[in-house]
DNA sequence: ATCTAGGGTGAATGCGCTTTCAGAAGAGGG
DNA sequence: CCCTCTTCTGAAAGCGCATTCACCCTAGAT
């Protein structure tokens, strides 16, 4: 920048303005300077504006290390997947990419590892103007003390720092919507839910929505999932269904997965056994993965708006960049069921 | 910092060191700093770490406004597709983001738009230590200025400037053994080749594997492509494969397209039309897009490793940072023919 | 010709950190 | 008890830019 100046015989204050306002400068000095920093190959550095203007112009987003080992699984038992498939983080990049390009920001992306002190969130956290995180990718004293210096959004997390704004889906809304569904639009009575562990707010908080719609109806409500499944994978779903089946007593007219996964899993168990879905029994999951539609038969389940996800995740991070003061915001989006045939629709 | 340094009685200088060199402290010195740290919520400011380092430890990549503008009209069309199929650029990002991690860099990504002077890549280039551009992204006149300072690499782009390393997949060597593949296994003798704008290099580089293609198997050499498409669309390639049809003459035993969504087009008008596939005509595209596998009949094509470009991208950038004296590097990642029922296999 | 605005420009300061370069504080050895 | 050798730690000088504040010049007004 000094070069610049020399160069065109002016001072280091005027090749600024030339970036920062331009119009501030007359034309014909603004021509000069630009000319000089072309010829000089003058590019400015991003590190010393943001030390002297105190703002970076970029957003952050921290995901876990393993955003969605399901997908990644199936990613290794189909290459072709693995290309075409969005994993949930995918789809968060990509919406916040939209929506901070609109605001006119830039995105720094960064998967949590285990570093030195601090790790990545200190590298991402000094960086930005504000940012994103996924839940369980950040330790929460971390966010706790990051969280002071600058806006930061807990996403599909739990609320563990209250003046943190967060982002959650419905899944409790989802999941209740759907048991009603298949309670009162099919007449199924005997419902089994299979949950995933218990550290899962997701997972947990469908399992809610599955005891409302139990209460709702005036079924039993059950205390805890039929079923817990360590990794909600689709191995997992399969051996869940095996053991329900197995199990004494009435068969259940419907399984309920606390995730698409297992669902897809548990379909192909019950095929394996020879047992018909949806006529002998109604199957569903959660989340609206692209691989529930093309199974056989196509899953009904509830589709989260991921990337909405992402892209209010920057809107908040911008109102709250333009009104630091305002009352911490807890969003919940809406999802949205899929009615296809494993439940005995369409 | 200089609270902190305060709090511990240290100087700034110990704290630094703390942060950077943690070894050169004494432990139990290091420990009062650190706590000092937390209690007073101190996040390091990355740029002025970056300022005074030199260094920043991000990797950018910037890329089109309208990444793939097939894709994008997909998407409306089936809002289902939209969440689930990943873009070119999805794709890249995902390969770098993953060799950025191995590396211990972070991402910084960016969509061009036009803007003030400079716009994105000016944003881009002053906050990382390399970055990556796709072809078409940033006025090659820009690039040429940045590339002298930081390393740049250009990703599937033609080498407009001589000293930056680039990436390009074999367009050419995918597109002349998808041909032969048709010309000797299949038998066929006339081809048509519907490609692209003249500006888009990938499209050129395909007919010219096309072309050498034919002069390996003695049959007539065409100077330009059969048809030439603007957008390269399910539209256009609907559009060409009726004007291929309707033409004079005896009509094409096989129609090759620069890319699947144009293929997918024609697919659907030949089916209109009462053409079958393959048995009357035979039809093949290139990129191996998920559509390409569902399609009736699936699509015979060329699958690139886009993922790979990304990954490849932060490696040569990571090694330019290591010895930036090099010579420029030119790679040519290899792809892959994927033989499907529309050219008669399977 | 003198005065008054204002637009343009320059000097100087500081943003928060890294990094020599020395100096201080212990640790042994003679 | 003094001297030398390590370890640690502090002082200070920037890194490249944004931003007052003051100043200078040119018009237009008087």
């Amino acid at each position: 920048m000094y070069d610049v100046a020399e160069r065109s015989g002016v001072s280091i204050a005027t090749v600024s303005r030339v970036y920062r306002t331009p119009d501030s400068v007359r034309a014909q000095t603004r021509e000069r300077v630009l000319e000089a920093a072309r010829q000089l190959g003058y590019v400015p550095s991003g590190n010393a504006r943001g030390l002297a203007s105190r703002t970076t112009g970029v957003l952050g987003l921290c995901f876990p290390d393993m955003a969605d080992p399901d997908a990644e699984a199936d990613a290794e038992a189909d290459s072709d997947a693995d290309d075409a498939v969005m994993l949930y983080s995918d789809q968060i990049i990509r919406g916040m990419e939209r929506a901070a390009r609109r605001h006119g920001y830039a995105l720094l992306i960064a998967a949590s590892m285990e570093d030195g002190p601090e790790s990545v969130v200190a590298k991402v956290a000094g960086r930005v103007d504000g940012f994103a995180v996924l839940a369980r990718t950040v330790p929460t004293e971390d966010l706790e003390v990051i969280s002071r210096r600058l806006p930061v959004v807990m996403i599909a997390g739990p609320r563990e720092i209250d003046h943190l704004d967060h982002i959650v889906v419905a899944n409790a809304d989802g999941e209740r919507e759907l048991a009603r569904h298949l309670i009162e639009d099919h007449g199924l009575r005997r419902l089994a839910f299979v949950g995933g562990e218990v550290e899962s707010p997701d997972a947990e908080a469908r399992f809610l929505g599955f005891r409302q719609a139990c209460r709702d109806a005036g079924l039993p409500v059950p205390d805890a999932p039929d079923l817990r499944a360590e990794m909600m994978t689709q191995a997992e779903g399969a051996r869940a269904a095996e053991a329900l089946l197995d199990r004494a007593g009435e068969r259940p007219e419907g399984m309920l997965f606390a995730n698409d996964q297992m669902a897809v899993g548990a379909l192909r168990a019950l095929e394996r056994r020879g047992v018909r879905v949806p006529e002998d029994i109604a199957v569903t999951g959660f989340d609206g993965i692209p691989l529930s539609r093309i199974v056989q038969p196509p899953l009904t389940t509830v589709r989260q708006p991921i990337r909405r996800l992402g892209e209010q995740a920057v809107e908040l991070l911008v109102q709250r960049l333009g009104n630091s003061g305002a009352e911490p915001v807890s969003l919940m989006l809406p999802v949205s069921l899929i009615r296809r045939a494993s439940c005995g629709c369409g």
